[in-house]
RNA sequence: UGGGGUGUAGCCAAGUGGUAAGGCACGGGACUUUGACUCCCGCACUCGUAGGUUCAAAUCCUGCCACCCCAG
C-alpha cells in the first residue's frame, strides 16, 4: 500500500490547548511544546463541585482545587494563556453517578478510565477543537504513531518506562489520536522532573497524584454513603460452600483480592473472591482461590477502524498495575470478548477494565463483566 | 464443689528452669493517577491470680479464680 492511499493528513497547524492537571508530567508536557515553538495553551477542568475552604487541598490528586492553583502559577511561568474549564456537570453525571452505581452493584469501578474517556478525550478535546485549537496535549506516558501502512494512528507503551499509562488510555479512537500530543512520552520519570526543576517551574517536587480524585482521605465508602445517602448494610462472610465466616461491612467496602479490612483470624489470611449484591454477601477464601484463567467482558472498544480478527492472540492486563500477559482473545456473544489467559491470573475483578496488547502496540480493551 | 483438663498479646499457638517463636488480625510506612495486591517496620518489660522454692521460673510447689470435660 502506498502513501497516497492514506486518505488521513497529518495536520500541520500548531495551536494546543494543554490539559493541566497542576502536576508535574502536564505541566512539563506544556513546557515541552512551548520549546518546541507550538502555540500553547494551559487549560484546567474543574470537575468538582465548590466546597468551602477544605477543599483548597495541599496534598496529592490529578483534579483536586489546589490544581488549578499549582496549574496557573505554572502558567505564568510559561508565560501561556490559560483557562480553567468548568465540567463539573459533566463530570458528575459521566464520572461519579456511574463509580457509585457500580459500587452499590458490588462491582470495582476504576474512575480514571472512565474520565478519560468521557471527559479528557471527548467533552474536553471536541471543546479545544472547537475553540480553534489543533491539538489536545495531556501528560500522560504513552506514545502515539502515525502509520502509513495502515493509515492510522497507534497508541503505543514504552515498555522501558514503569510509569506506563496506556491501560488507562485503551479507549482512545482514531478522530481522538488524531488531534492529541503526548509529550512526555519520550522521557522517564526523572528527567521530566529535572525539566521542571531547570525551568523553575513551582511543581518540581510535586509528588505523583495516587487517589481517587474526588474522594478525600481515601474513603471512597463514606462518600458513597454520603452522596446516596443510603447506610451500607452489614451482611455475612461466607466461604466458597456457603458457611458464614462472619459480618462484614456493607459490600461497598470491598473489592476481589482485597485481604486488608476482614477482620478475621485463622491460619491463612483471607481474601475476597467475589461481592455477591444479591445476598448482600462477600465470599472469602485463599490467596491460591484467586487465579482464573479466564473472563468475559464487555464494551469492547478497539483503537483501530479495521476490524481485529477473533481469535487473536494478544497480551492482556486486567488491572493497572499488572503485568500484560499471553492471552487468546474471542467472540462472546453479545459482543463480548472471552479472553482466555495462558496462565490463570489472579483477582480479576468485576467493573476493571482488561487491556489488549500486542507487542507494544495497544489494541482496545473492555471492562470485565 | 467427686474426678480429670485448660488458662501465654484481639484470635490461634510455640515454649517443660536461664531470661517470651510463628501465623492471623491490627497500626504505620513504601509502592500505586481506580479499588486492590505486595513489600518493610511495629505490635506481651510479660505468660489467669497470690505467694513459695531457686543465682535464675511462663516453665517446679501451694492457695485462689475462670472456663471445659467426665461422673453422680
Amino acid at each position: 500500500m502506498s502513501e497516497a492511499a492514506c486518505i488521513i493528513e497529518p495536520i500541520q497547524r500548531k495551536r494546543v490547548l494543554v490539559a493541566m492537571s497542576g502536576g508535574v508530567d502536564s505541566s512539563v508536557a506544556a513546557l515541552i511544546l512551548k520549546q518546541q515553538g507550538y502555540d500553547v495553551t494551559g487549560a484546567t477542568l474543574q470537575i468538582w463541585p465548590d466546597e468551602p475552604d477544605e477543599q483548597i487541598r495541599t496534598d496529592t490528586g490529578c483534579c483536586s482545587l489546589s490544581a488549578v492553583d499549582d496549574a496557573r502559577r505554572v502558567a505564568a511561568a510559561l508565560d501561556i494563556p490559560y483557562y480553567v474549564l468548568n465540567f463539573k456537570m459533566l463530570f458528575d453525571n459521566a464520572v461519579i453517578e456511574p463509580f457509585v452505581q457500580e459500587y452499590m452493584r458490588g462491582r470495582t469501578p476504576n474512575p480514571c478510565i472512565t474520565c478519560n474517556w468521557k471527559i479528557k478525550f471527548e467533552a474536553m478535546l471536541e471543546k479545544a477543537l472547537a475553540l480553534g485549537f489543533d491539538y489536545l496535549a495531556t501528560g500522560h506516558y504513552a506514545r502515539i504513531r502515525y502509520t502509513n501502512e495502515k493509515c492510522e494512528y497507534e497508541l503505543l507503551t514504552d515498555a522501558a518506562n514503569p510509569k506506563d499509562q496506556t491501560y488507562a488510555l485503551y479507549r482512545l479512537n482514531q478522530h481522538q489520536l488524531a488531534h492529541l500530543m503526548l509529550p512526555i512520552a519520550d522521557y522517564d520519570k526523572n528527567e521530566i522532573r529535572k525539566m521542571a526543576l531547570d525551568a523553575g517551574l513551582p511543581v518540581a517536587h510535586k509528588p505523583d497524584s495516587q487517589e481517587i480524585c474526588f474522594v478525600k482521605d481515601n474513603s471512597y465508602a463514606d462518600f458513597i454513603e454520603t452522596r446516596t445517602g443510603i447506610h451500607s448494610r452489614e451482611g455475612e462472610f461466607v466461604d466458597l460452600r456457603g458457611n458464614v465466616l462472619g459480618k462484614h461491612r456493607g459490600i461497598i467496602h470491598y473489592t476481589v483480592g482485597q485481604r486488608k479490612g476482614i477482620g478475621l483470624a485463622a491460619d491463612e489470611a483471607f481474601y475476597v473472591l467475589a461481592v455477591d449484591p444479591q445476598n448482600n454477601r462477600v465470599v472469602l477464601g485463599h490467596d491460591s482461590d484467586l487465579y482464573k484463567n479466564e473472563l468475559i467482558a464487555g464494551q469492547v472498544h478497539y483503537i483501530s477502524n479495521l476490524p481485529l480478527a477473533l481469535p487473536v492472540h494478544i497480551e492482556a492486563k486486567i488491572r493497572y498495575s499488572a503485568k500484560a500477559v499471553p492471552a487468546e482473545l474471542l467472540p462472546a456473544g453479545d459482543g463480548k470478548v472471552h479472553v482466555v489467559f495462558e496462565k490463570p491470573v489472579r483477582a480479576i475483578t468485576p467493573g476493571q477494565s482488561v487491556v489488549f496488547y500486542k507487542g507494544d502496540l495497544v489494541l482496545g480493551g473492555a471492562i470485565i463483566d
